[in-house]
RNA sequence: GGGCUCGUAGUCUAGCUCGGUUAUGACGUCGCCUUUACAUGGCGAAGAUCCGGUGUUCAAAUCACCGCGGGCCCA
């Protein structure tokens, strides 16, 4: 009998026009009922190109996520999105363009953000599309669209009117020659000569002298510690005691901390505010009292005495003269630094304490531990970041960002009091260039306002996605039916800040949790299992390889060699040679479809046997979909259909399925047995790969789309597993026999079916041209 | 520098919870074979200090401790 697929391989081009079809049947398409299944989707970032073969993958899998609830009958809903608020973008366009952000006029650069922007997306877009993802494309929405951040702000409002934002001053990195704070990202580190200053400090009981070194004199009179490690017996004896600093006479304590390098300098190290990052994190564990020794123009202030207005520089050279004149230098080494400077200065950055927006954390950690306990966690051993993390935060979310590319921050000033105004929500307020909708000022009666240019943190848009794409406060129905959202899938980097601020937010917003259960993916790295990046060279562009391949082939490989929550390597060949499998499961299709689809027929001994292997492999696949884990489903389907059904079943059913020595009645029983098992087996990789199945399945089983199917449910089948060893074993050894006697696999050969085996008798003797005995 | 996390052939992985066979399977590599729906196939081979060390034990990939290495986040 002809196949009726006559094609020899499957081509990943026939990818194009299933997707067409299922665009023009709606297949996706998410109508509101009862039993919604939203997924959090995450909305990727367009920061450059090409996108992360990680990040595709990562797609690949959240589709897999989709397609599994809705074949266990859930009505799926799968927002897509695109976050476009943040600081790459700014790097992005200022590089692109050769320009820079404040030298630039904003709505100018704004601009030119959104359109490097819209380029960035518009691939995304298209690999997510091409890899089949079942998504809800035609809403797909954007974090930086007007509706979003009107969105944005009115959560902002209403935590403002509940009290839970405040000012506050604190240290950042400041850039006093562009006279702004940079962000942590715009900082270069580079080797800098400099001298390290040997100072004479003083014990106050026992007039002892104690050397310590610094590369910073000139900030002695912020000096408000010394830490000395405690394993350092130099010291011990003087923990807890008082220090006089040299010049400012002031007095501090020696305090043991880790931090002190034992073998740098002397080993004992003055804190002040602020010399480098170290000092801020130390200031902020021992709650030191900062003092402001360099002020916004980058110059020493008053606290610096004689050395008020000079630039640090200066002061350091003019201090150090002063130190030796006096006789408080004990030496000097001139060493090279490694430097913290402004990217686009090139000058060394100052740590300067600035005032900024906080959102109030500290006192909701006790209730995030808790809802962070009910969450289930895909694997649950990535709950330890988020829970490490409550453990550690010791301050409360700073939100306002002195960047452009943000949502603005809705707040205008009084030009006389500077008592701020906040407006109403329901509108999109850009303060940096719309006017004040209050007239006057409710404290002054000031008629001039000044709108307020900072932005919030990227994480406040992102933060609010499952109430953005519930239409929280927008349609109560909609919104009661959808959220919580069932799941939030992610990349275990951003667990810290993405989920937990959407954590933290949603429960200040409504109260509740936003989801049931989080699945955290690991990260992609290349094939030496190094981070991947433009510069090293070693980043993959996910799209020719998705169009070479075809999408299944990559999502077979995602699913297949990405073992759940851990980090991945990801390479072409890799990918390529998935492929196989996807051609294996072609061509058992192929013989199949030259038999046709039956209702029933008599089944022998090894349709049982199959069937009851078949049963095994569906509770298998089922356990493993049922914790979004593909890895154990792609894998048990691999195994199952190449080694024991192509392998050993197709080849014991097939004399029967021809019906040469056979009845009718069990010649049907191998053809329903073939169709029953390959049926199954598509639909229970549909999940995985949704071309490859939809295209075989239209072909040989039904009109309609695999994707309204059930996954299959399993029969409670007698366990027949231990005979698959002895049927591989006894083929396997006539095989070799045949072959050691150079005969032909049709030549007849006397070999003995083993009592163990009786039952098969019959197929394996037509099966194998056995003399009979 | 700190916290977390992981470590089984070149790569992915089973086994580890609860110690006991010759450490599972796949990809890749190499060799042989036009032979079945499939050479995009079949058969076979090589390839592992189970990250290292110490301890517990008759017995350790598995348990404990100390290191080392990768990754992530924070600084």
């Amino acid at each position: 009998m002809e196949p009726k697929i006559a094609e020899k391989a499957w081509d990943p081009k026939l990818e194009n026009a299933i997707l067409k079809k299922w665009k023009e049947e709606k297949l996706y398409d998410f109508q509101l009922s009862d039993n919604n299944y939203t997924i959090d989707t995450p909305p990727p970032y367009p920061s450059g190109r090409p996108w992360h073969i990680g990040a595709a993958s990562h797609y690949a899998q959240i589709d897999m996520i989709a397609r599994t609830a809705r074949m266990s009958g859930k009505n799926v809903y799968f927002p897509i999105g695109i976050d476009r608020n943040g600081l790459p973008v700014e790097l992005y366009t200022e590089k692109k363009h050769g320009i820079r952000m404040r030298e630039t006029e904003r709505g100018e650069f704004l601009e030119l953000c959104k359109n490097a922007l819209d380029d960035l997306e518009a691939e995304m877009i298209q690999i997510m599309k091409n890899l089949g993802l079942s998504g809800d494309f035609k809403n797909y929405y954007r974090t930086d669209s007007e509706d979003y951040r009107k969105f944005t702000q009115e959560t902002f409002i209403d935590l403002w009117k509940k009290g839970i934002i405040y000012l506050a001053t604190r240290p950042n990195n400041y850039d006093w020659v562009s006279g702004t704070t940079i962000a942590d990202a715009e900082i270069v580190y580079e080797e800098i000569p400099t001298k390290l200053v040997y100072m004479k400090f003083i014990t106050k009981e026992t007039k002892k002298e104690i050397i310590i070194a610094s590369t910073r004199p000139e900030l002695l009179c912020a000096c408000k510690t010394v830490i000395v490690n405690p394993n350092d017996e130099r010291y011990s004896d003087l923990i807890g005691k008082e220090l006089i600093v040299p010049l400012t006479n002031s007095e501090v304590k020696i305090t043991p901390h880790h931090s002190a390098k034992i073998e740098f300098g002397s080993g004992a190290v003055m804190v002040c505010s602020y010399g480098d990052q170290n000092d801020v994190a130390l200031f902020r564990e021992l709650q030191l009292d900062e003092v402001i020794a360099i002020g916004l123009d980058g110059r020493m202030t008053e606290v610096a005495g004689e050395y008020q207005g000079l630039k640090p520089k200066q002061a350091r050279t003019k201090i150090i003269e002063d130190l030796e004149n006096a006789n408080l230098v004990e030496k000097i080494e001139d060493i090279s630094h490694r430097t913290p400077l402004s990217e686009r200065s090139k000058t060394p950055i100052e740590i300067v304490p600035m005032e900024e927006y906080y959102l109030k954390q500290k006192d909701s950690l006790e209730k995030m531990k808790k809802l962070g306990e009910e969450i289930e966690f895909y694997p649950n051993m990535h709950k330890q970041i988020l829970m490490n993390w409550l453990e550690s935060i010791s301050i409360d979310w700073p939100i306002s960002r002195r960047r452009f590319y943000g949502t603005e921050i809705p707040i205008w000033y009084c030009n006389e009091c500077s008592e701020p105004f906040v407006p109403e929500p329901g509108k999109y307020y850009r303060p940096w260039k719309d006017k004040c909708p209050a007239k006057k000022c409710v404290k002054c009666g000031n008629t001039e306002f000044t709108g307020e240019e900072r932005t919030f943190d990227t994480w406040m848009d992102s933060s609010v996605s499952p109430l953005f794409v519930t239409k929280f406060n927008r349609d109560e129905e909609f919104f009661k039916k959808t959220y919580p959202t069932a799941i939030r899938p992610q990349a275990k980097d951003i667990v810290r800040t993405w989920l937990y601020y959407t954590l933290l937010r949603c429960e200040k917003l409504t109260g509740e949790k936003p989801w049931s259960e989080a699945w955290i993916m690991g990260y992609g790295l290349d094939e030496k299992g190094m981070k991947m990046s433009k510069s090293k060279g070693n980043a993959i562009d996910p799209l020719p390889v998705i169009e070479k391949s075809g999408a299944d082939t990559f999502r077979f490989w995602s699913a297949s060699e990405i073992n759940q929550g851990y980090d991945f390597r990801c390479s072409e060949q890799k990918i390529e040679s998935t492929r196989k499998f996807l051609s294996k499961l072609w061509n058992v299709s192929r013989f199949l479809s030259s038999f046709p689809v039956i209702k029933s027929g008599q089944l022998s001994e090894s349709d049982k046997w199959i069937l009851s292997e078949l049963d095994k492999l569906i509770s298998v696949c089922k356990e493993g979909y049922s914790k979004y884990n593909f890895f154990i489903p792609s894998t048990a389907i691999r195994e199952f259909t190449w080694n024991i059904f192509a392998a050993q079943y197709i080849e014991i059913a097939k004399a029967r399925a021809y019906g040469i020595g056979f009845t009718d009645e069990e010649r049907d029983g191998a053809i329903f047995t073939l169709h029953k098992v390959l049926s199954t087996i598509l639909k229970l990789l549909a999940p995985i790969t949704p071309f490859i199945t939809e295209h075989l399945w239209q072909t040989l089983y039904s009109q309609d789309s695999i994707h309204k199917e059930n996954l299959p449910n399993i029969e409670n089948l007698d366990d027949m597993s231990e005979m698959t060893q002895l049927l591989s074993e006894f083929n396997s050894k006539v095989w070799n026999e045949k072959k050691q006697k150079e005969l032909s696999l049709k030549d007849s050969i006397k070999i003995d079916v083993p009592e163990t085996l009786n039952q098969f008798k019959k197929d394996l003797i037509a099966m194998h041209n056995l003399e009979s005995n």
